[in-house]
Formats: C-alpha cells, structure tokens, sequence
DNA sequence: GCCGTTTTCGGCCCGACTGTTTTCAGTCG
C-alpha cells in the first residue's frame, strides 16, 4: 500500500464529511492527515510497522486506526459506512467549477441529481429554479462551469504554464500602470504541473488593472471580477489575477505562492505569538499594528523563522525545520558542474558529440556525460559493443576539442525479462532504465529493477518511474519501491529533467535526501543541445526535495564523480 | 479529529467574490 493509497484514502473520507456538512474541524483534520502522509519521506507502511503511526503529526488514536485497518484489509469499514448512501457522480460534479460540497448534496437531495448530465438537462430546461438561492444566474454560472470542466484536462505540466504566464506579464506590463508584477502560486513553488496560475500585482491604483486583464486578448472566459481579484480562462488554463498595495507587497506574496497548507501553518504560529497574519501584513492582535509587510523576510523573520525558500513551501515539515534554524542550502543552478544523461548522434540525438559538449561549456559546466542509448531498443539504433572504439575516439576528441571532462556513459534498456543487454569496462558511467513492456504489474516491474542492479551493477537508473506529466500512466511503481532498492544495491535515482518527466518527483527526492542519505542525479536526457538548459527545472524539482549541493552529484567536481564511480561499483 | 512549557477542554487561518441572502452561506485559493 503506497502513501498516496492511504492519502486518497483520507481524502475521500474528508470529501465525504465535507458533503454531509460535519464538522469543518473534523474535515480539516482529514485533509491535514492526508498531506501528511502524501509528503512523507517514508513509506508509512513502514512506520505503522513500528508502531509509530501517532507519532506522525497530525494522526491521532482515530486516524491511526483507520490507517490500520487500510494497510491490513485493504479496506475502510468507516469509509464504507459514510459512503453508503453518496451516489458516484456528486464526486463528479464536485469538479465543476462553482459546484462544492454543500451545493452537490443539494442537487442530489432536494432535486434527485446524481450526475454532470443530469445537472446539465436539469440547468437547460429550467427546472432548478424553484430551488432557493437560484436564479438565471446561477443558471448560466453553472452551464458555464460543466463546459469549463469539460475543456480542463486537469493539472498541466509547469513547462507550458510558465509561457502563458509570461504571455500575460507582458500585456499587463504594456497595458497597465503599477508598481511590481510577478508570479505566484504552484508557478512560484516550482511545482511539476499546475492547476491555475496565480498573478501578483502591486498598486495603489488597481481598478485599471483589472480592466486590461479582463479584456486582454485570448481570454476565452471571465470567471470573477472584482475591485482587487480576477480570474479568467485564457490558453486552456485558468490565470487569477490580485492586486494588493505596494506597502503589503511581500505579504501579499507570501499569501499569495502558499502553499494553502504551509500558509495555515504559518497563520497558526502568529496567532500563537499573538499577530493576526493575512495578505496585507503581520499585524499584532490587539492593537491592530502592522509590524511586517513588505517583503517576504520581515514577515517569516518577525516570526522568528528565517526565510523560507517558496521550492520547500509544502508543509512537509519545513516550518518546523525552519524554527531550529536547520534549513538546508538548497542547490542552485549555480552550483551545477554537468550533466549527467546526454545523447548524440551515436543513437537518436540530433547533434554531435561536440556540439553537445560546446552547448555544455557554454553553461559553464565543468564535465558532462554523453550516454547515448545501447542497441536493443529498436527504434532509436543503438550502440553494439563493436561501436564502443569509435565512441569513445569521438567523445575523447571532443573532449579536446572543447576543453571540458567527457565522461563514456551509456543508457542501457533494462529488457522484460529484467536482463541487460551489455556492460563493458569502457564505459565509465553505466546508466540503467526501463523503455520497453512498460505495462507489467508492479512485483514484475520491481524484480526487473533488483535484477538488473544486482547483475549489471549500474551507476544510475534513469526516469525510474517512467511518468510523463499530464497523462495517465507510468510504470506500476513508485519512486518510493524504486528507492528502495537503490538504496539496497547503491545505484543513485535520476531526477530527469525532461519537462514532461520530472522523474524521480519531489517527493522521491526528499526520501532518497532525507531518509537514504543518497545523493540524485540530474540528467536532461537532451537529444538536442538546446535542451541542456531543462537542467532549470530539474534544479527546481530537486529544491522542493530538500536536496543540498553535496545530495546532487552533478554540483561535485569532475575529480568526486570520478572518484564516485570508481568506490562501491563495479569492484 | 487533533492538539497542548499558559490548556486533556475548547479552541481550530483568512479574506475576496458571487448570488440574491435584506445580513449571509457557499466557493475558492
């Protein structure tokens, strides 16, 4: 059972209570226990095993014991038994854009709707308006929110949110008058997909802004607009617009990148120091001063708390870290020396090896590793053993050439059966991954790794999760089982910094950091040289898992890889 | 349902926007 299993679990019981209209303490608590386990570094399994479940902020003796029941039946006679009498299709119409909780047991309850459809006939023949509280607005609200669903495909990758938001910063910037501008929310926090996109803008005059943002061109619907807060649909993807005034600007921030977890956090801890802590400012309780406000820093230090980097603003326990003054220094691009998982012409790159090693120095990188793919993987060619000279002749001239550490690496397919086509001493950086019977059952996906890393002992093992962002699918496993056994067998995860990848997620990342001591590797897997520079978002990803320069091996010097490579493989 | 160097009971984050509520509930982030 997967922490994400018993999440879900969580959260489905608190979307329940949620539509019974419990208590919203009670729901919270849920939600709360649910984000918990979703981020902890640790399979929970694990630490129910050793009897510590209570332990886990936010589970107490109840929800200890429902986990319980979860991890050992597979199911939740308390779920089951509140769950009775909800029909599948409210959870439905929940993701309706202006449908909640409350409004769905209303449909159902006092109009016998149990589905989109339904609701959708209901809304066109004018049948809901005997209902109170509704209106031709309502109405039109709501047939508008059932076609917004139906256009959102959900989450979209980071990669394609931050252009639309560029998009918009730069109309406003051409089209309004204010202060300061910037992104927010998930944008902000660096997460790999996106659900809206949040905009911040400073000014003592925001009207105006407003305006310019409702009309801007490309916008398919306005779904709210206010004085201070719009949002529309625009590029497939709904953009909030806030403005705050520039003395609340790093409140406003603050508010306004989250996450909602973390900032609750953070609102909790100012009441227990007796401020009142909201977009505008840090205020005291009593006498209404403001006392922080306008950047980021003065509110989290006023609270005692250096600042905390937006990347780690999950609630994963960084508050908490925070008041112990033990943040890491998270890596940055800065401190990037090579990439770890780059091709070439040799298999289904578009560039050369030189060029590819020129697109590298020219980052300022001080090594790379060209690993293009080993023959068994029809499509994309391959190397065979007796390419290896040639190979190598190229890579060594390069090397020359550019004036810049070139390491022999190559991507070798871990087959169906779970053996490995070819090890050769030559190569120096062995890298391991699964391309192909993508679609086996877990325990098969797993034994096809543990024996591939107990025989062909590779350095590394790429996209171990094999996700692709904004679709469904995967490899039946989790970063979590894959981390296992790299930590059993000392083969280091790949972060693969392709956009639609991001693979291994934050959270793996945060457990191999924190919970292995194992470092990751950052590979683009460019097949071009432009695409070096997605070594960006792999950076971001490896922020929000807590990594540290020395948790990533691509911040070591040429020499430390070297020295990495030759302890603990291949001996 | 969780939690506690002021509490084992009585609290629990905060505000904007919408619709139609003449004072506020629901939704959203």
């Amino acid at each position: 059972m997967t922490n994400q299993e018993v999440a879900n679990l969580l959260r489905q019981i608190a979307k329940i209570l949620e539509i019974k209209g419990d208590s919203t303490f009670r729901i919270r608590a849920y939600e709360e226990a649910a984000t918990r386990v979703e981020n902890l570094a640790e399979p929970i399994e694990d630490i129910w095993k050793r009897g510590e479940l209570t332990n886990v902020p936010g589970i107490g003796e109840s929800i200890a014991a429902k986990i319980e029941e979860y991890l050992k039946t597979g199911k939740s006679s308390y779920l089951e038994e509140i769950s009775k009498d909800i029909p599948k299709g409210l959870f439905e119409m929940m993701e309706v854009p202006g449908i909640g909780p409350r409004l769905a047991w209303r449909l159902y309850t006092e109009a016998g709707i149990q589905s989109i459809e339904e609701l959708e006939r209901a809304l066109v023949e004018h049948k809901l308006q005997g209902l109170r509280g509704f209106g031709a607005k309502m109405e039109k609200k709501l047939l508008d929110g059932i076609q917004m669903y139906r256009q959102l495909s959900g989450r979209i990758p980071l990669y394609l949110a931050l252009p639309i938001v560029h998009n918009v910063i730069t109309y406003l910037k051409g089209h309004a008058k204010f202060v300061d501008i910037a992104p927010a929310g998930s944008l902000r926090r660096g997460r790999a997909d996106i659900g809206d996109c949040d905009v911040l803008v400073a000014t003592d005059d925001p009207i105006p802004v407003m305006e310019a943002f409702v009309k801007m061109p490309g916008v398919a619907q306005v779904l709210a607009k206010g004085d201070t807060k719009a949002s529309v649909f625009t590029g497939g993807l709904q953009v909030d617009l806030r403005a705050v005034p520039v003395e609340s600007w790093g409140a406003a921030l603050q508010y306004f990148t989250g996450s909602k977890a973390h900032n609750i956090k953070l609102r909790e801890l100012a009441i227990k120091k007796g401020y009142k802590l909201n977009e505008y400012g840090l205020f005291k309780m009593d006498t209404d001063e403001k006392v922080a406000g306008r950047t980021e820093e003065e509110i989290y230090n006023a609270l005692g708390l250096p600042w905390i980097p937006p990347t780690m603003r999950e609630d994963r326990g960084e508050i908490e870290l925070a008041m112990t003054g033990k943040l890491p220094r998270l890596v940055e691009m800065k401190d990037i020396k090579g990439d770890l998982h780059v091709h070439s012409t040799f298999s289904d790159g578009t560039d050369t090896v030189e060029t590819m090693a020129r697109k590298a120095k020219e980052m300022g990188y001080e090594w790379l590793v060209i690993s293009d793919h080993a023959t068994g993987l029809g499509v994309v060619g391959g190397l065979k053993p007796e390419d290896l000279p040639d190979y190598i002749a190229a890579i060594k001239e390069a090397e020359k050439k550019v004036g810049i550490r070139i390491f022999v690496g190559l991507e070798g397919n871990i087959k169906a059966d779970g053996t490995f086509l070819f090890t050769d001493d030559r190569v120096e950086v062995l890298i391991a991954a699964i391309h192909t019977a993508l679609n086996q059952e877990k325990e098969k996906i797993l034994d096809r790794y543990e024996k591939t890393f107990k025989e062909a002992k590779p350095h590394i093992v790429a996209h171990p999760t094999g996700r692709i962002l904004g679709r469904r699918g995967g490899l039946n496993v989790t970063s979590s089982e894959v981390l296992q056994l790299c930590n059993k067998y000392d083969v280091v995860p790949e972060l693969n910094c392709t956009p639609m990848r991001l693979d291994i997620d934050d959270v793996g990342v945060l457990t191999a950091v924190t919970q292995y001591h194992m470092p990751v590797a950052l590979g683009t897997d460019s097949h071009d040289a432009e695409e070096l520079v997605n070594m960006e978002l792999g950076v971001i990803q490896a922020q929000r898992g807590w990594a540290d320069p020395d948790h990533v091996i691509n911040t070591w010097s040429a020499e430390k890889v070297e020295e990495w490579l030759r302890s603990g493989h291949k001996q």
